[in-house]
DNA sequence: GCTACAATTCGTAACGTTACGAATATATTA
DNA sequence: TAATATATTCGTAACGTTACGAATTGTAGC
């Protein structure tokens, strides 16, 4: 259906590797008369070239699998625009995949991209996921180039692209207690991640840097899927000297800490003042916008696939890992505390 | 590096024909036994099919061409999860392109799609945009199935999917109407898309079954990337008689005009009722959340790649064109009018 | 007119796969 | 045992491309 090069070929009475060198390398020692006819076939029979032909020959399609959770969340659309962008500079595509957290998926994905031939795989693996283990240990084996963000898989050493949770904690709790606050809770991931444990550290060398006693219960983790927190949330600033801020490890749970508020006739920032993490846009237009821990994702994105082409140039260079900086975007959730 | 079908042979000692056979067609003729060990060799080889050889001897790639403009608005990656899950039902996988609504990437990516030899395109084309007619016109020249969600390509018809745009507007402005308003302001797109005429004849007919006159001046249209417009809506409703409600033929236009109300100090829904066109998450977590006229995104998706499938199947089958039905969601940003 | 050289153009093999018909081995029957 | 039937396995060509070295044509120089 589609002309190939044989048809252009033939359309201008030449041979077909005639043809391919004129239209698909620099190598000019062709005619100009000629070259021009050329290349006026190739547009007049709307020739395209097969990259499934390409790729046969050569060994490199030019392709990156980018496995995402999901779309949905504009976390990732994010991070995808900075890989695209840089990706595309360098002449690469993206070749998009959803796992919807789906650890079946995932595994058939990759596999999916890998029939494709893709010469690499920037990757947001499922976190806490052992299912899929074989399948990453294989791409290792294979020594087909990956990087992870924000989860790194256990035992199996793809190079990195994080966040600095660390620091971006502190700004966040620091923040805080510049504005006076010293009763500040700590809304937390459920899970046992790398990330939790690093925002919870920050969480905490915060208020040590500022004297201030750690208090192991106000740190709230809970099973976000009942409601039953939320109650728990609400009751625990109705107690007398309650907390009179809240860190929360993600803007999604800020944002759920705000509706509650909102709900119980709290008011934020008057009664709570608000920090979230990541710079979301659920928190941006909330009607107090929600003061916030940026995470610069379109830096992750060039980050990560930089790291993957130098990876595809040089299979065997060291790992590396590369934490991206934070910053704290001051909205309107936060208010000093009244004295 | 990556393992092939001779690699698998030599490993049993078997010919390439019979492994390629045994992994890849129901074909059983061959001992179960033999099965076994090429299976298991494959396995043992990490051998993964490669598609582009398999693409290059069938003719089919089991890949649709998906164009977006931009992952980041919700809208989209809610349509393309209905277009995934149908397709992957299928055995197809969708390869995501974004254009940024620039016209030049369009052209860029639908050329990069041929070059993959994707099956078959969904596109949601740029508005009013004619520099890439010639694009179109060679897909159509070319019988490639392409199928267009939310705008059209003039003169060239591809299959179509879109919303009933008339029946939602009518939908919101009856809402409105049956709440008591009378004097509906109409906060319309600047464009003069088939989308936009059918929201304001659904707008008008609306009024018109209820003997309400349509006013001219209500029709707010605007360049919305100045801080005019806000001001003069504003105004509006600080003249004498103003207006009591909106139909926004977005959620987006809701959501900015949401934004003024509140940052001017009037209340939604007590001083003005808001209807929106879309339902996106914008207004789904507004303080106040919007009502609005809800698109079946899934629903268009599998519409979509359903009609891509068949017009696969049948080059030649007749222009379909489908309407997704709409629905109105009541949340908290309409109030009956006070008497 | 013939050699030497440059300027063009060409032919072949290979990439990994599958469809197809042919070939071989094994079992069954007369 | 030979002939036939059945169960397995194999070889070849083709898909569209490109790299490589070979072939052809044109042009000077003598």
């Amino acid at each position: 259906m589609t002309s190939t090069l044989k048809d252009v070929a033939k359309h201008v009475g030449l041979s077909i590797s005639t043809v391919s060198n004129i239209l698909s390398s620099e190598d000019s020692r062709y005619n100009e008369t000629t070259k021009k006819r050329v290349f006026h076939a190739a547009e007049e029979l709307d020739y395209h070239p097969n990259k499934a032909a390409r790729a046969m020959k050569g060994q490199k399609t030019k392709v990156i699998g980018v496995l995402v959770p999901d779309l949905a969340n504009s976390y990732f659309p994010d991070i995808i625009h900075g890989i695209e962008h840089e990706a595309d500079k360098n002449g690469y595509q993206l070749f998009l995949c959803q796992t919807y957290y789906q650890e079946s998926d995932e595994a058939r994905k990759i596999s999916l991209l890998r029939q494709h031939r893709v010469d690499g795989f920037i990757l947001f693996p499922i976190p806490f996921s052992h299912h899929n283990k074989k399948v990453f240990e294989k791409l290792k084996k294979g020594k087909l180039p990956v990087v992870c963000i924000d989860s790194k898989i256990e035992k199996v050493n793809f190079d990195f692209v994080g966040t600095e949770d660390y620091e971006g904690a502190k700004l966040a709790v620091s923040h805080l207690i510049k504005l006076g606050h010293k009763k500040i809770l700590c809304l937390s991931f459920g899970d046992e991640s790398d990330v939790r444990s690093e925002r919870l550290r920050g969480y905490k060398d915060a208020l040590k840097k500022n004297k201030i006693k750690f208090n192991k219960k106000f740190v709230l983790t809970a099973p976000w899927e009942t409601d039953a927190p939320a109650d728990f949330l609400i009751s625990l600033f109705k107690e007398k000297n309650p907390p009179t801020a809240i860190f929360a490890m993600s803007d999604l749970l800020a944002v759920w800490a705000y509706r509650n508020f909102k709900k119980s006739g709290m008011k934020i920032p008057e009664n709570v003042s608000l920090v979230g993490f990541g710079d979301l846009h659920e928190g941006k237009f909330l009607d107090t916008p929600l003061t916030t821990v940026a995470q610069n994702k379109e830096e992750m994105g060039r980050k990560a696939i930089s790291l993957l082409l130098e990876r595809i140039k040089k299979t065997n260079s060291r790992r590396k890992e590369i934490l991206v900086k934070t910053e704290l975007i001051e909205r309107k959730s936060c208010h000093p505390i009244k004295v």
